[in-house]
DNA sequence: GTCAATCTGTGAAAAATTTAACATATGGTT
DNA sequence: AACCATATGTTAAATTTTTCACAGATTGAC
């Protein structure tokens, strides 16, 4: 009989366990959904509330031992175990996941890196070569692939991501500039850069129009 | 007497943009929430409420103008004024967004390119050379720059973010991975993009269990 | 020109999320 | 050992967000 944990519960946790883990890297042991709330400019009482959904990890006149709860949350997360990721498209975006080593020290280890362009097969990141995408069918068949992040343009997206779930992949990390029409039980994360940069754009405007009307 | 819209009203609005943009490339004219609710798998209540923020946008009885939508949402969202950018972090994800020309089409312009390591200087991505840090200052003194994103990592990005404030600049779209300690009236979009994987990550652990449940 | 079908804008209800409040447990101090 | 300050877990209230429901406007067919 558990309850469903709502996704804007979830999206709160990495930014816990990356203050969590700022405040271990500075030595600090035990912290109070106080000041961690003074810290984070949320309240104190909606930490308490999200780290409830998963179990009471703090104690009563004491607080929060920094350490273990930031294992606990790094568990909630999946942290704990290794996800195998391929990226599609070795573009600069494709090579900057490939690049990012803090990801590994996470678990998140990219294995695969494809393009449709003969001329990346030069190229390799951190010990990957690139690979062709006519490859790809016979690299995931051959290796347990947990996440493809995919980084080539829309166009063919769709197609490439239906593909790869009939591969047997069952999570999309998304960077492509469109919604991906994919079965139910896909799991789908989306990465819109220029979503993004136009929600920061509106709030530009509206920030502006606040100042010019002092 | 304007009633403040909620950043979740906000967050959707380029979406519904991006559709209207494919229905718009589809020679599709006219629409109604009911199936453009279809199409983005949220109600139709929800896409009327969220319009209604904004004003009446469409006819009863017909639907909306698909033309006419969208351009008042790229209004909405700023997209018909220019923004300069600059990018300080000349990395592969840096480059990616440099490189990214779909970004000029909304008026998103990078104009500079900056990064502490002179190996960068040799490099320019779509004619912009990467100039030092040494060189910041003098450049948005004498250019308007709008928006700063940050793509180096986090270790000195809150000092150099601070910098750009004091330089004047209003508007920092932050790719390091932390968050950044600015004043009130400076508008801070995050891209987290290990935030984003964590998320998927519990996703994925999720969807396992509901699935080996059955 | 009339009428049925369509579809928006909007007020109200329902659901979800956030904040407040407090009972109760623990730690540290004297 | 007793007591006060601290701080969680949790229930309840407040607020926000989403969905429902429908009056009224418009279209298109005949």
């Amino acid at each position: 009989m558990e309850k469903e944990i709502s996704q804007a519960v979830i999206r709160r946790m990495p930014r816990y366990y990356r203050h969590l883990g700022e405040l271990l890297d500075d030595g600090v042991e035990r912290i109070s959904s106080n000041e961690l709330s003074a810290r984070m400019r949320v309240t104190a009482s909606q930490i308490r509330q999200d780290l409830n959904n998963f179990g009471g990890f703090g104690q009563q006149g004491y607080g929060y031992n920094v350490k273990y709860l930031y294992d606990e949350i790094g568990k909630i997360l999946g942290i704990n175990q290794q996800h195998n990721i391929i990226v599609i498209g070795a573009g600069n975006l494709g090579q900057a996941l490939a690049n990012y080593v803090k990801f590994e020290k996470r678990g998140f280890v990219i294995i695969g890196l494809f393009d449709v362009n003969p001329a990346f097969q030069e190229i390799s990141v951190r010990g990957i070569k690139v690979r062709m995408m006519d490859q790809l069918e016979a690299f995931v068949k051959e290796n347990r692939v947990d996440i493809a992040a995919l980084t080539m343009p829309k166009e063919n997206a769709d197609e490439i991501a239906n593909m790869l779930v009939n591969l047997g992949i069952g999570a999309i990390w998304n960077f492509a500039h469109l919604d991906l029409e994919l079965p139910e039980h896909v799991v789908v994360e989306n990465v819109h850069l220029s979503d993004s940069l136009m929600q920061l754009s509106y709030n530009i405007a509206k920030q502006r129009k606040q100042r010019d009307k002092k």
